[in-house]
DNA sequence: TTGGAATGTCAACAAGACTGACGTATTTTC
DNA sequence: GAAAATACGTCAGTCTTGTTGACATTCCAA
């Protein structure tokens, strides 16, 4: 408790920006960007019976065509059951298509149709649109430092997660 | 479409960041950044019967001691309705209490009782750990970067909030 | 003083997450 | 070749957290 205090007490004016007061706010601004970071795609979804949920879906899936279910829950971090629910509807609709793998006849592979790579684009299409206004008001050397900050926030697993895909493309 | 591109070639090496490629790593970094950021209190809070919107809730009420009922409503964007099963059950099990307005009657003032702060104490200790490692591992500027790109991401209605939060203390 | 606006509560419902159990096809291992 | 492990799908039930709609209370202004 009120470690803040001992830091600032022990270590002086440099580490000030790691005080309780600083990482309190660095909380705050993360809860309020993160509802303005989904906000254009769930105004797109909103009426036309998907959610976040899909939207999620259809992002990993565009950016590793032909990945697995397996793969995909991994990256996602829920249950087969819950992306299930969501596969199911998107395959119905017509905008995923699943394969059975070639090699693996266990394994299902997972692509986004020309109806699904549409949607797509509208929905990454808002959501880059914000970020790009964000990175541009904020210059380059602050991108630089968020991309920093973000990746020492994440777990390991989804650091690997987030290299994985970087490195994949 | 294809606005990346059009950035790109019309700006030259300098508008390099604001390449598509580049902002769909902002946006995945976003993403499993936020996973982790609410990894640790989640951990806590389940088996306890209470989720992240009471971890919400308590936050801000501990920012914002006495508050009303429609001003956490905005903050929060979420309905009254919903809202109020979340404070209904933190004041049955003695964690917040609601006053009745003195000069407004309609209005509930909201404060957290100990075992409220007590709670939050816990629940934001764990964070700010999280947070506090992410910040040292990556400096001071890059944390100034972090903000700066955090708030240009914000709906201005929100940056507002935000800076209200902020100066009220 | 009365009608509209604001504040908050109750009830019912939906999305999306979870667990647990089970079935099937396929691959791997012994 | 039989047994175990893996990959996927599904059914059923629960929980959290969001939504609307209806309603009571209180305040304020015409």
């Amino acid at each position: 408790m009120a470690e803040g205090q001992t830091q600032n007490a022990s270590s002086g004016q440099a580490l000030l920006y790691l005080t309780d007061e600083q990482l309190r706010q660095g909380i705050e601004a993360m809860f309020f960007a993160y509802r303005g970071f989904t906000a254009d795609p769930d105004r797109i979804l909103e009426g036309m019976s998907y959610g976040r949920a899909h939207h999620r879906a259809i992002h990993f899936i565009h950016c590793a065509p032909g990945t697995t279910v397996n793969n995909l829950l991994a990256i996602l971090g829920v249950t087969k059951q819950s992306l299930n629910r969501v596969l199911r509807t998107l395959i119905e609709d017509g905008l995923v298509t699943s394969h059975v793998g070639r090699s693996d006849k266990r394994e299902r592979h997972l692509t986004l149709t020309d109806a699904g790579e549409e949607l797509e684009q509208q929905l990454s299409d808002a959501q880059r649109a914000r970020m790009r206004d964000a990175y541009r008001k904020a210059g380059p050397e602050a991108v630089a430092g968020f991309k920093t900050v973000l990746e020492a926030m994440m777990d390991d697993d989804m650091k690997r997660a987030y290299h994985a895909l970087r490195d994949g493309r």
